[in-house]
DNA sequence: AATGAATGAGGGTTCATTCAT
DNA sequence: AATGAATGAACCCTCATTCAT
């Protein structure tokens, strides 16, 4: 976590310091990133970063646990409600507020996702299939609360909750294969995607209605 | 591609450094694989590296390559059979297929998922959307040569071409995730996974069914 | 020396930051001494450091001097005797107070013995030599004082004060190595070495009795 | 130890290096010892060190070992001769040896001491100690070898081994005191001490016939 | 064809000191 | 009197690539 020196900062610079480091390691995986560059781009003395944080890896967990929040706040209503009503209209709309999230967070997208990605790292550990074993319990949960009242019996719910926890992983890439968008280059930009309302929903639609007979 | 000095090499010569090669960038991705470590390894010289190879860059996209063909012959046969038949045993086929080659081969595995989740190098692209994109485009033909035939002519084949496609790329981790194997630990060690066929077979079919209503 | 600001610091206060600023000194040489982690142990401000004295070096002379004045508490009375009786009991008793010293307070005696061995720092100079050479200055006057009246007349009081030196300065090591004792661990633990006073006693004899006949 | 490299390197460069990495352990400790600064004095790039040694370490204990060797060439005979004859002359001879090894090469001289005086370093542990205990030890048994025959029997061998190690440890340093000498100074130089022979050979025996009664 | 020494920019990190508050 | 953020040079070490042999 951060130091106070950090916590201490004016409200501005605290921001510009965040919104930079979100940048550098947003653009690249964790190993990649570089913290010479980081400030080199923000015009600050290297050891200023190690006024606020630790180290290299201490900054990188205080930008998940940051972008991971944000996330939340995207999904929290939804996810709230995960017993409630309909399995199928409560996935779509997690769906929905996560792809939102990352259209108008690049940023934040591009972290997560790299994040989701880590997988060769000693020190970090393998991320990516912690990130992915924790989201299909997640799930499995989730559907295994729906399954007496409006879902298959005969549906495996292990199965199943992985092709949810891809869908959900990999959606954000699929719409951006199909709209032809490239996220990084919105990261890049630091600029949301200007996206059609009707259009994401549509797609989101589309892509759970595709599974929909397996959730029948 | 290779120098011709690559080529010329004592087939075993070749081989020892393709396996080394392979062992270095199938446990570390693209920018921290390291050629010196590479060659101490080896216990070559490091300029020979760049006798066989324009530069790192060339000899990643060999091994890529390499590594694709070895799992083409794995799946070849299936491929060919694109249209023929039930979709669905087709496609359980060419998953348990890919899965297999993992099993057996985690080094070439573990560099062939290392490859899919690259998107951060400006020197080498964003492979990962690359694949994916070409992944979906061919499932979505395939879907399609056999919608008129068995397939439901309402299913979505665009949709349901990116499901399978992230099928295709998690499969190998859902199936570590479930039997609590570590492929990165068998691509370390050189050895395969130890699989029970049966098992193996049972795991995928269960995989497809979970979504085979989906598919009519 | 200290600044005003450090003189005007609460008691309390001025004791806290001359122990922690002891202990840092006393576990590493000047150069490797940080002052970073010392006020990290204190928890007060990098600033005040400077605030209380000059720079790192003027702390430096400030903690010598009081280890210094610490020290020489513990021998003055028998220093005061320089003259008097006999040479060796003296001798034997300045020997017997130096290790008390450095065994009941090692962090001094740590320090000291730190001291005692700066050569290659330009900023300080070579105290390890300039410590050595007044201290055999002063053997060598005492030796004479004593030399009409109870020593041999053909000893050589230069080189034999050179021995005596040694003798005081390696001391301490010699106990730690019989005893297999290590000071810096107690420096560490802030806590004095449990000894007992007639295995200290007997041992300052044994040492100074292997010298006597030279002596003489 | 060195790695291939840097055995294979031309002689005169690699005389060149080791003249360079000597003169700068020689005037600084482990720690303050500069990688950075001794390739600027050599002009060599500084990824060549490491190309050399594994670390900074390594290149340490190299240098120790070659003084050490160096300065066994200049008494390794009289060394060999520990049981023969009057053990006072003997070690005289020693002394005269090791104190004519510092003169004429002070920069090995010097890292020497420096190593001998290595407290405070976790990462190389506390050489000083370890030093005077080896040194005592081989002592007292010369002492023990040479006591039925001429020393003696009274004597105290492991306290007269203690004095005679420190006579061993700060024969220079005297020498130096008494000469007004200032051996940094001539490595620094990169010079040889010019001494008068008959001079060092009489400040050693004033030194040894000084401790001659204790020996009996 | 093979070597392996040389390069130099880049990596993360630590440090004593300053100065506005 | 006290703070603690800011500095920037220095630290050791790693890297892909080059090139004379």
């Amino acid at each position: 976590m951060p130091k106070s020196t950090f916590l201490n900062l004016r409200p501005e610079k605290r921001a510009d310091f965040t919104d930079a480091a979100l940048f550098e390691f947003a653009l690249n995986d964790y190993q990649n990133a570089s913290i010479t560059n980081m400030v080199k781009v923000l015009g600050i003395a290297k050891g200023s970063v190690y006024q606020y944080f630790e180290n290299k890896k201490d900054l990188y967990e205080f930008l998940i646990e940051l972008a991971a929040e944000e996330k939340l706040k995207y999904t929290k209503k939804v996810i709230k409600k995960a017993g409630d009503g309909d399995f199928i209209k409560w996935y779509r709309k997690l769906l929905h507020q996560s792809l939102l999230f990352d259209l108008e967070n690049p940023m934040l997208g591009c972290l997560l996702i790299n994040v989701s990605q880590e997988r060769n790292n000693a020190e970090i550990g393998n991320l990516a299939l912690t990130n992915k074993r924790e989201t299909a319990a997640f799930l499995k949960k989730v559907l295994e609360l729906h399954q007496p009242k409006s879902l298959s019996p005969s549906l495996d719910s292990s199965k199943l909750a992985f092709h949810l926890t891809q869908l959900g992983f990999g959606l954000t890439d699929a719409f951006c294969i199909e709209k032809e968008l490239d996220l990084r280059h919105f990261a890049l930009e630091r600029t949301a995607v200007e996206y059609d309302e009707a259009e994401v929903k549509a797609f989101v639609k589309d892509m759970v209605n595709a599974l929909k007979p397996a959730l029948g």
